[in-house]
DNA sequence: TGCATGGCGCCGG
DNA sequence: ACCGGCGCCATGC
């Protein structure tokens, strides 16, 4: 449970949460079955988890790893089938382009500290707005490490809500998308709806 | 420890 | 506009 003293566990943060139960579920969407982990039960703890998520992505592969990496490092903490209708509406109204943006809070369970950085750098990007590795990597104080910068985002645990689709290539291109290149311009589009010839 | 590997960027041809 | 090549830097094995 204590991260310091188990050298496996060196890339957790969870020293001051008292996880009791983790909640997992998928719900179809435009860009695919979104799967999603999130806190049921906590004890009291100096972090308010209300509104937080864990991870979130459409790739079942990606959620297949998260929740057995969960059953590893948590192994107190029963993963159960129980879906969250905060997190839902907040996906639904995000998708269908009522709101501009996603209110849930990320709680990164792994990640070194440069991915954290990183991760909450992107967070930043103003809805519809997009900026370059380059970019994202100044703003996160490491102006040279774009390429790290976007193997980083490779690792978002928290797809839509880390907006890693906002980053571009500096020469224009798309760049990659672990959700899928056609999802990454879908999200970008959606949130142009402004935009006419 | 060292080396290969990436969601990249930049310069030449 | 389209490459190949090289540099860049945090990670993983």
């Amino acid at each position: 449970m204590d991260c310091k003293k188990d050298g496996n566990l060196k890339k957790c943060n969870c020293t001051y949460l008292k996880l009791k139960e983790f909640g997992k579920s998928g719900i179809p969407s435009a860009i695919g079955t979104l799967y999603y982990v999130w806190p049921v039960k906590t004890d009291i703890c100096e972090t308010n988890l209300d509104n937080s998520i864990f991870f979130l992505s459409n790739s079942e592969k990606s959620f297949d790893f998260f929740t057995n990496f969960l059953a590893n490092k948590f192994p107190h903490c029963p993963i159960i089938d129980m879906s969250s209708p905060e997190i839902e509406k907040e996906l639904a109204g995000y998708l269908s382009g009522k709101t501009r943006g996603i209110s849930l809070e990320p709680v990164y369970l792994y990640g070194t500290d440069f991915e954290k950085k990183i991760w909450e750098t992107a967070r930043k990007i103003p809805y519809g707005n997009v900026v370059s590795y380059k970019e994202l990597a100044q703003k996160a104080g490491y102006p040279n490490a774009f390429r790290a910068a976007g193997t980083a985002l490779g690792n978002n645990p928290l797809m839509l809500v880390v907006p890693c689709h906002r980053v571009i290539r500096s020469n224009g291109e798309i760049g990659y998308f672990g959700g899928g290149e056609e999802v990454k311009l879908m999200l970008l589009d959606l949130e142009q709806p402004q935009q006419q010839e």
